[in-house]
DNA sequence: GCCTAAACGATAACAGATTATCAAGAGAGT
DNA sequence: ACTCTCTTGATAATCTGTTATCGTTTAGGC
């Protein structure tokens, strides 16, 4: 993966437009509309290049296929709207995760996950 | 489903003795500790029964397949050993999680999974 | 104990997501 | 512009989890 080519640079600007994870199809949606010819394999290919070279990561939810988006933004949780099935930031998070854990656990990490209806969709 | 076989026995028991969310993997291994004949069809079959009946309902983390706890508990959270790969409950639940979302986001529902390593494991 | 349909167990089939294949297309150095 | 090789796009293959198939077993009423 060395050659700067139209597609992988649609599919970057996608993910540098869009703060949020997206799904495979997201990218290929929105990169169609950049570079029409688009495929589904290049799509997945130059995902798992960005992956390995640490430009993006994924982010996996509860029952789905991954998404991913870029890396280097500080440590946030996600909001899925359960209308449009979109994605979102959340910069929050709660207080004192770790003691929740029963006596005995060692808690090294969390995530969580608020569901409902995003702005367009409510 | 209205039998009483030694199987659909065998796999509520399993539920009923560990008080987690199982995947079927492990209700397989446990449950040919009390009918080593079980197999791994008639596990699907019986999780699907108690689900539709009620008995069970589904538990989904990111990025694995879907694991079954008893219905009927309060409101609660689960914590995974990155060893040994269980699931386990965790009573306590972080407050006012729908004021993280940010302004005009209507928060519906959520999910906290905390990671770590388990009292067996540490 | 006998009978019959429900349930079982082994495995084939299926479904969705991802990866591999391969002929055609196109960056980039000359 | 030419060439070379990396990349693309269409699609076949693969993988994993789950469901369907089908001959055999067995729960439960007689």
């Amino acid at each position: 993966m060395e050659r700067d080519t139209k597609q992988r640079r649609a599919i970057r600007e996608v993910f540098t437009r869009e703060h949020r994870p997206l799904s495979t199809d997201e990218v290929l949606a929105a990169g169609q509309d950049l570079v029409p010819s688009l495929g589904i394999a290049t799509v997945y290919r130059n995902i798992k290049a960005l992956l390995s070279e640490g430009w993006l990561h994924p982010v996996e939810f509860p029952g789905e296929p991954a998404r991913y988006e870029q890396s280097g933004r500080p440590h946030h949780h996600h909001f899925i709207c359960r209308t449009c099935q979109q994605a979102f930031d959340v910069e929050a998070c709660p207080k004192d995760v770790e003691h929740l854990a029963p006596a005995g656990f060692r808690v090294e990490d969390h995530e969580l996950v608020l569901y409902g209806r995003c702005p367009g969709c409510c």
